[in-house]
DNA sequence: ATGAAAGCGCTAACAG
DNA sequence: CTGTTAGCGCTTTCAT
């Protein structure tokens, strides 16, 4: 590996002037550069970021945190972020932390050292003591942390709302709901937007609303004891469509016909909801939108142009399949 | 953010000795050591890993290049890899190839330049010449590049003989393959463990053999033709999971029963396999071992430990669910 | 056992 | 327009 004192020293020039073309800053002529260049291709030289990090305090690196890479969301959602990433110039590092404070925090750390220039962050678990001693930008997707911090999500609330509605349009009598985690904002909205759309119906009981954690195996458990409590729910909107994957494992396992006699819509619209029989039903999320917006706006932060709005929330869109009966 | 500076002035000692108590290394006085131990701690002072990288050209990182991080596989994988990755002090930097020779080689050239210590490689493009120069070790993981690269993988050869033997023994009469992309190795000993199976019984034709690319929507399409034509066929071994998705899609929008009228067994053995209906029999590969041993070779290598051999082939295990007929 | 000083490769004043 | 030089924060000889 050459150095920029190597290619100082074949230009005949200093490292001074190889470091202003390098960077197109500050006045050289014209045949000088012409001669640095040279030398650079000549010895394919490569500046090197670590010194370059460690002079500026900038890497050039992004991290984006999310809470579980094996569920096919943030997969889907990572794969947005990064190509954004890429082509803005910089480089996606991609964490996982089990929705685990203690790991979120480790790589934050570990990152913060290595001087990444940003973070896009999804969790529910980060408040905003956690960050406030972060010296570089944060962008919040798919949760807010709080308000000071710029936040990309979508209507929770609005999709959630239509799901039931299409539940109740679609001829369904007593809808349940399967809800995410207590405390992660996006299942508190969409519950709360399945609760006002129902429970002024004379058939609502609290009981319809169970917990299912996102989890498809535990959703299927639940969603047996449910269903067999009570035989009379045909619709279910779930929190997300992992667990609606759980209701129709469930519903299969009891021989309750999908959506002649229960109709399942779920909520994210992940590639999965296509790979089920029958497919899903849900409320799509514009997954790669998010993602793409989230390093927009910190991208922005991170290059001091200044924010239009510090919150960006997309609309969601529902997506007819096989798990609803048609409108 | 302090610097060792700071500290050796609290502690009233030189950069060097505090370097030392950092390190563990050299001589140290008990009793200095812990005056800087005092100093450290109050200043809450942490190294920073951008200078120590500068001078030691390691970093602590090591790289992880993965095709398609959104065939749910890679995130399995990928799980057991940073896991491991960070139970051994290290920090996994993630990278998504989209099979793209040029994407692999920019991630190549931008962590290399970062110095990371080493990297997990899975790629059916990037040949022995396009590695040769990197200073660091590589391990192969799921697919060799070539023989000198250390190599984590399974006996494909042999699962899919398993698959195909299963299939002749559940009472198969004609069973076709649909495998994954040509040069791609694995999926070409997968598709030699099913010719070798059955190349020599009479109902063998070459037609049975039909290129699903590892995709979903394509192998759908193709499975589509492929059952119009031969409708005989009653068993399909997919070369990997997605694949057998999308055969029981076809098989499903062409009325045909699972496993009734055809039984379909899938490979990798991920949790896809128990989302879909029916649930999915395949050979299941031990992917967080694998991963787990592709990073403890990698980090073996880069703490200079010597290692016992240079490939692992891990074996793979038949796991029977609801596509196929029971034994 | 400890400190002074050089240097990893780069950038940015500052001087000329 | 170009060169000299002082760092960025750390590690490591080499003296003492």
């Amino acid at each position: 590996m050459s150095t920029i004192r190597d290619v100082a020293k074949v230009a005949g020039v200093s490292v001074a002037t190889v470091s202003r073309v390098l960077n197109n800053k500050g006045y050289v002529n014209e045949d000088t550069r012409k001669k640095v260049e040279a030398a650079i291709h000549s010895l394919n030289y490569k500046p090197n970021s670590v010194a370059r990090s460690l002079f500026k305090k900038k890497s050039k690196m992004i991290g984006l945190i999310v809470p579980d890479i094996t569920n096919p969301f943030f997969p889907q959602l990572a794969r947005a972020v990064e190509d954004v990433t890429n082509h803005s110039g910089y480089t996606l590092v991609l964490c996982n932390s089990d929705e685990d404070i203690i790991k979120e925090q480790e790589y934050i750390e570990v990152l913060n050292q290595k001087y990444v220039d940003g973070f896009i962050i999804v969790t529910s678990t980060l408040k905003a003591e956690h960050i406030k001693d972060l010296k570089v930008p944060i962008v919040a997707l798919d949760r807010p942390i709080n308000l000071d911090t710029p936040t990309v999500s979508v209507n929770n609330y609005e999709g959630s709302r239509l799901a039931t509605k299409f539940l109740c349009d679609t001829g369904c009598q007593k809808i349940a709901h399967v809800r995410g985690p207590y405390n992660v904002l996006n299942a508190d909205e969409r519950c709360r937007g399945y609760l006002d759309e129902v429970q002024d119906l004379d058939w609502f009981r609290p009981e319809l609303v169970v917990n299912g954690n996102f989890n498809i195996n535990k959703t299927k458990e639940i969603a047996k004891e449910l269903l067999t409590l009570h035989p009379d729910i045909d619709g279910i909107f779930a929190g997300n469509d992992l667990m609606a994957v759980g209701v129709i494992k469930a519903a299969e396992e009891l021989g309750i016909k999908i959506p002649e006699q229960l109709s399942i819509i779920g909520f994210d619209g992940i590639t999965l909801c296509e790979t089920t029989s029958p497919e899903l039903t849900t409320i799509a999320q514009p997954i790669y939108n998010i993602g793409s917006k989230a390093v927009q706006i910190l991208v922005d932060l991170i290059e001091n142009r200044p924010l239009e709005q510090n919150n960006y929330t997309f609309s969601v869109e529902l997506i007819e399949r096989q798990s609803t009966k048609p409108r």
